[in-house]
DNA sequence: GATGAATGAGTATTCATTCAT
DNA sequence: CATGAATGAATACTCATTCAT
């Protein structure tokens, strides 16, 4: 008779809206945004095509929201907040901790690279942020670039000091940018293969030998 | 006035095709597939809707057009009908004529990617490719797969004779693999950034150090 | 923390349902009876939409319910339960009442406007209304007729009675029609304007003197 | 064979979107706005949908097309372009004309008190006008404004050149508001009344009577 | 070859209304 | 009484494709 708490419609809207965001991503990760319709997330959810409506101001904030949520989601995975320094074993743990998010956000990472080929957006959000970490300067921390730039400052810290140690021909910098250029590249490889690979353990331990 | 020779017409038809095809690359690489209007094609290449029509059987039709057509121009910028031996300063040159493709055909493979994203058009086209040229039977030459597949089986030849001379722990189908990955990182890395950079000259050049 | 009684309960109701119609007139004149959502409606009266439907059958019923009352509070202003003859100084006061209503309801003559302007409405609302003002026989009292035409008989006696010591040339009831014609004008201009301004004032004082 | 010349071209997009822009006008009329469908309208002009879109950007601006048009046709209807100098005939001429056209274009006045009854509209449509029409300074013909605050001007001009030859209480402004107050209100009686009525003619007589 | 008017199936989005709680 | 999640029919709008000329 008595309608529900508070509490208890806040707890429905939470899990209806975690329910779409899954579902949608999953869609948009096979199909592509645009070949994904609002009436086939709606169907496979379960629910009604004006129900999600009632939780997403439409298809763009949908795919914004979902973009959102998992790179916090993803920032919360290496609590960047310690104390930025990095040590060699933190380093490999870092390393394999990335090939494990790869793993199980595959669906995110197949989305991002759409989002990142539209070019208007992309420089909103990748430009600036290799930038940021190759400088010495203070970190600029605008609210985008913030959670990248803080991960690139580190390990842009970590090649630094490696440099201390070493002889005379090494080149922090580029050590970074082949670091995180052979990164992409197994991201990539990885992203766009649907089965694990027993070749890709082995090329991780390789990257971990060659940059650690 | 005199009514134009068969061969004109042909080449009437050749350069519109070219035009239309390289005028919806850059509009797909631009805004994506689906966002991509025949529209905004026909207007952009100043012909008629009706026109594209006489040329394509219809949007997918063009899309698969220009694909093979870039597969194919990028199969002969290699030459790959040589010997299928690899001298260290071919490999050199080979590396570099990659980078020079990437540069110059960059909007070709933001196409790519978007098609690769697609599950079902991923699988006919990669997997087999890197299966094909680590093995050493005899060439599965499918369509799809021979032009790719040809390019991997020089690399792995390349890779296996390094390990002649060679210390004990070199493994080659690593070599191989890590070298894919680094330069599929290079690519994807090239591909989303719209400026030329002076650290891709550097990695670049550090690739070739490592691999050649 | 004893039970309301039913007397409690009724006031509650007859509170909420008229927070309701006066929230729901306000925006319907804002935005158009179209334009305007049950939600918003629920929103700025505080209420949840199935509260809503608790009082009213539907957004139809909500109208129609808003357009009544407001007929029978108008009606209620002028009191024509009087004995229908109407002094040249009843004639002033109905006037400058007339202005006041327009003045104090004038949401509701912007809906009232828009109801006017559907044709099947329109139909049934205003046709019979002038031309039971004009007949001498019965009243045919017919629901929604009775109120106006009531009001337009005792105008048409007005003017009958003033026929008989005017000059030769004058015709009561071109006199009721245009004095109809011009109070619909001052009416229109004022619905249609949102700030008072003082020409109306003017304009009032010139119909009386034109027409007591 | 050959295609259509630019010209038959624009003739047939000139007949058609005339047609959609009339039979949307007379849905408009008849329904609102807002209760008429783009289905309704192409379903009544014997195209589809789509056409209709190849015309008119949407329902807006097919709106604002028709208002365009028709306000254009009214001042062309008034040839404004004269001295602005008004004689008595033009005045009678000039109100027979009024008459006239608002019951040629019944459906185009019911559409636009619909639009006036929108807050926003309004005012950028109306309140400029009539104050622009009682000062004596040089036009401000802003683009909205021009068409009828000029119209408005010759009204003042007339009513303040009568000011010269009649008796000391006449006051010119008070005369130009009751006169447009007058017309307001036939025109309202007029496009709220489906069938011609005899009365209406015996008051525009009056009305030139009053104000000639 | 060439044009662009015309189509219609498909898509995102809205909103009155219902109903379990 | 009261709530707001849920529904689904309706609506504006898009766009690949066809076709008469």
């Amino acid at each position: 008779m008595s309608p529900r708490s508070p509490e208890q419609y806040e707890e429905i809207r939470g899990e209806k809206k975690s329910l779409i965001m899954q579902v949608a991503l999953e869609e948009f990760a096979e199909k592509g945004f645009h070949a994904t319709t609002i009436n086939s997330i709606s169907k496979r959810a379960g629910i009604s095509k004006g129900l999600l409506y009632n939780y997403f101001k439409g298809k763009d904030d949908l795919l914004s929201e979902i973009v959102l949520k998992y790179i916090y989601e993803i920032y919360d995975y290496f609590d960047v907040n310690r104390d930025g320094h990095l040590s060699e074993d933190e380093f490999e743990f870092f390393i394999r901790k990335m090939a494990l998010i790869l793993k199980e956000k595959r669906d995110f990472w197949r989305l991002m690279i759409q989002v990142l080929l539209q070019n208007e957006v992309r420089e909103q959000f990748f430009s600036s942020v290799t930038r940021n970490a190759n400088e010495d300067g203070p970190q600029d921390s605008h609210k985008n670039d913030f959670l990248i730039s803080r991960i690139m400052k580190i390990f842009s810290d970590y090649f630094e000091r490696k440099n201390d140690r070493r002889e005379p021909g090494y080149d922090p910098e580029l050590e970074l940018n082949m670091f995180i250029l052979t990164m992409k590249g197994f991201a990539f490889s990885y992203i766009f293969t649907d089965r694990d690979d027993l070749r890709f353990e082995k090329c991780l331990n390789n990257i971990i030998d060659l940059y650690k």
